[in-house]
DNA sequence: GTTTATTTGCAAATCATTCGCATTCGCTTT
DNA sequence: AAAGCGAATGCGAATGATTTGCAAATAAAC
């Protein structure tokens, strides 16, 4: 069944069903925040798949260029990594301090975009909004 | 007076005032929008400066530790560059094809970050929200 | 099963950013 | 204004993440 849903995905973006793509699919869905390259190798590793570093970037380019995965930066201060978030449109609330990631629900921006449509004149297509804060427990 | 400026501003930080922090500054306060490092750099060669990317480098992160410039990061699709900006509170809207940037002066958030602050008992210090589009020009 | 285009592994290349060290510079104290 | 000290700078080399070239393996269509 996982299998099966992976499979049509695949299918409705015309890319091929391959192993190593479902491999990282999985992973991806497993995972509930934003996870870098490397964190997908190696959870794969650990289940003793055999797939190399330069394949993931590319499955996962060939995801983003799809729309099924959307590239996601969380920085703030000098930190800055190149993160996957999945489709669902979703923010994050970031902990400067332990970097534990909230998912949030809400997003104030629908209407305003709308607004600013009008105002700019631009087809706007998406958004990213990124918040931080600390968490209850670092607050201190 | 620009000079005067600097000068004072790098007093209030506690910093040295040197030829090349006030060029890298000068740089940073022309420039509307975020721009690299290496957008900087080559600024300064136009102008006869001679100073090295490495220093452009520390500079800024100089700049960015004493919370004078922030480091935003301006993506979508594979494109992920590091940039700076000025202190400001302010938003941008980018455009996909052409990378054209407009500044948004109103912000949804405000309010938003206080209910929310209320429902996951977070210290919400900042976010960072970037809108994407296609601009006038380019929606075709 | 064969064919054909695509995907993958591997190692090497590339890109931005950082670092080490010798030299120079800015600020403070005379 | 000159001397001394710690910080800032230039240069080139090091690092780390991501990309690329090419030959071999694989998936989808026939």
């Amino acid at each position: 069944m996982e299998e099966f849903e992976n499979q049509e995905l695949f299918k409705k973006n015309n890319i091929k069903n391959t192993k190593h793509r479902n491999l990282v699919l999985d992973v991806l869905k497993e995972s509930q925040f934003p996870i870098t390259t490397e964190d997908i190798y190696l959870k794969l590793q650990e289940r003793g798949a055999h797939i190399s570093l330069s394949t993931i970037y590319r499955i996962l380019d060939v995801f983003a260029n799809k729309g099924m995965v959307v590239k996601a930066i969380i920085s703030e201060g000098s930190k800055a990594m190149v993160e996957l978030q999945h489709l669902e449109h979703k923010h994050h609330l970031i902990c400067k301090e332990c970097n534990k990631i909230v998912a949030i629900e809400d997003c104030p921006f629908e209407e305003f975009a709308k607004a600013l449509e009008k105002k700019t004149d631009f087809d706007i297509t998406g958004h990213k909004l990124e918040i931080y804060g600390y968490c209850p427990a670092c607050k201190e």
